[in-house]
DNA sequence: CTGAAAGCGCTTACAG
DNA sequence: CTGAAAGCGCTTACAG
């Protein structure tokens, strides 16, 4: 059976491969009708004689061809690539129990879509690697990206959306320009539902202890304390709503003023969290005996570490959403979309009722 | 400063990226001449005017271009995005402490020589997605794949091999053809050290349990333990060597005979361990006081799980070698390479030694 | 039912 | 120093 060697390629060098030009030669048949035989589908019947495509499939059989998967990415203008660009470095050992689950989202949603994921890390060797990368944006190898990452930069966003390059992020970002694209934790809603739930438990004078970035979970958690307190018809004072770390006399002043919950808003790398406890400590302040003590937030848990009361976050789903949400933009470029989560409020150890409610 | 919009592109739908045909046009100049500029380097330099350079590269950033990946790959270029393939889903959650060392090794040495990494799964969905998707190599939108997996599947390798696809395998494999390019663990070098250790607290008879699935590895393992064996001065029987899970009559039965080392060759899931775990326990042979328990390799482990003497692998560094491998294949494609890596031998609980040597 | 042809975005000789 | 042109392997109207 003398198959035509695809060109007989006199350097030898790596042995080409058979492409459908070859398996044209073979079947005699024109290369169209071998793209059209190879492409068949259910939905997208190829109408080629019985005859002719047991011709071209042998001969494809006989040569070993494979697609060559760039030039069918090429003419489609799709890469079926989607990027996830983190703000932080992804893999850092001390972050992958933050992390994983949302690459782990990501890449379950991508694959069940049909994508390939595109893993751009910001800064995993020692460079640390922008979005912006030789005046180029790096991320638009891929169809669209997933942003990650909880110090953004806003310059880098606005810029991307000014690109009209699509992406989505994993939290709730605005630039000047507007809201972009995002799928986020329901920091408000959940953080109403801990205050109402605290207010149902005897707590009556709950104390919101703020970061100062002025992120935007940040104004959402401030949204939800005080809806929650309205809600719970809880009074607030301007001494309930404080920002950073605060110091043992303070904790202690708030103990004494009658402060029965401290919600602490956590920082980036949950030194806050730390400090707080260890204000508690410092003060005599027993956790939860004297004060229920909550996180509004998933902080990163580790084998000493307590049972705090939190709002924890469904990383997966965050991600796979997210992903969703990207694809759906690729697929109809449409205006700017939003989905908020539920996060699920654990209780914890460092939760006590206050007696009963009046 | 009027910017020639790439394609006014009436029926809105998601905007097409600047190409070099937008470049030339912007910059006047010959869309080969925008290429040069793009692709210089200091090994090859375009030899343009300052004047024509600075006009491209001004368009490019104003345009925001980034090269089509697809398009490089198609025309032989690189794309400089490496793959990382796993014959198993990447991702479930039993497996990520065994694959997650592996990921971070190997993106952390991508992005260190200024790869991006290109996640293929093999089957985070709910398909199973071959490296042959609809006949052709997924993999090739990348430069060359590191590649992963305890089962694999030989056709694949052998169908890479022949498309003359640049791959790296983690962990020792062979195919019809010979062994493929690879980084692995030294199993032989571990498990003959093992035994030795073994040999010189006193142990005289080690039963060698092995997996049935005649995987590299395997073979590797069996070599060592009768390298180690040899050594060692130890005269190795027929009865020393079995195959499968032991049911607690056999291992009452070793135990008789005078066995004081089990060195059990992990199955995929652990299972064969647990297994013979529970075969000691059903015969009343306690380990490590009748007889000490060896893994010879890197069992997942839980919170309830002993400490197993075990060869603890270094996989952030298999990882990272595997890329350094493969982009020297890229570089200078040349004949197949290994590389072997050091094991860690941990003796952990459930070893103990058989008083003094003779 | 099948073929000729254009074009996806790029690189690379080859001419000027 | 720069441009015109061919071609990588494929898909997709458009003709027959």
């Amino acid at each position: 059976m003398a198959t035509t060697p695809p060109h007989p390629d006199p350097h030898s060098g790596p042995p080409r491969r058979p492409t459908q030009v070859d398996l044209a030669r073979a079947a005699e048949v024109s290369q169209a009708t071998v793209s059209l035989i190879i492409n068949e589908t259910p939905d997208r019947p190829s109408r080629v004689s019985e005859q002719t495509r047991e011709r071209v499939l042998s001969a494809a059989a006989r040569l070993g061809y494979t697609m060559n998967a760039a030039a069918r990415a090429l003419k489609g203008g799709r890469n079926h690539l989607l990027g996830l660009y983190t703000f932080e470095a992804m893999f850092p050992v001390d972050q992958r129990d933050f992390y994983f689950p949302f690459l782990l989202g990501v890449e379950e949603r991508a694959a069940e879509l049909g994508y390939d994921l595109l893993l751009f890390s910001a800064s995993a060797g020692r460079a640390r690697r922008g979005v912006y990368e030789d005046g180029s944006n790096r991320l638009k190898v891929a169809d669209g990206c997933v942003l990650l990452g909880r110090h953004v930069d806003r310059d880098v966003l606005e810029r991307m959306r000014a690109d009209g390059f699509p992406f989505v992020f994993i939290g709730r970002r605005e630039t000047e320009t507007g809201a972009i694209d995002y799928v986020a934790p329901d920091y408000r809603g959940a953080t109403a539902e801990l205050v109402r739930t605290l207010a149902d438990t005897g707590h009556r004078r709950p104390v919101l202890i703020r970061q100062p970035d002025g992120e935007e979970p940040g104004e959402d958690r401030l949204a939800g304390f005080l809806a929650g307190c309205n809600q719970a018809g809880l009074e607030v004072e301007d001494a309930q709503v404080v920002e950073g770390v605060p110091t043992a006399e303070q904790v202690a002043a708030w103990h004494r003023d009658g402060a029965d919950a401290l919600l602490v808003e956590p920082s980036e790398d949950d030194s806050a969290l730390e400090a707080v406890e260890l204000a508690c400590a410092a003060a005599g302040v027993a956790v939860p005996a004297d004060l229920t003590l909550a996180v509004l937030g998933d902080p990163q848990r580790t084998p000493g570490s307590p049972d705090w009361m939190r709002l924890e976050l469904p990383r997966a789903d965050l991600g796979r959403a997210a992903v969703s949400l990207l694809t759906d933009i690729l697929d109809d470029g449409d205006a700017p979309r939003h989905q908020l989560m539920a996060c699920t409020l654990v209780v914890g150890d460092t939760f006590a009722p206050r007696g009963a409610r009046a």
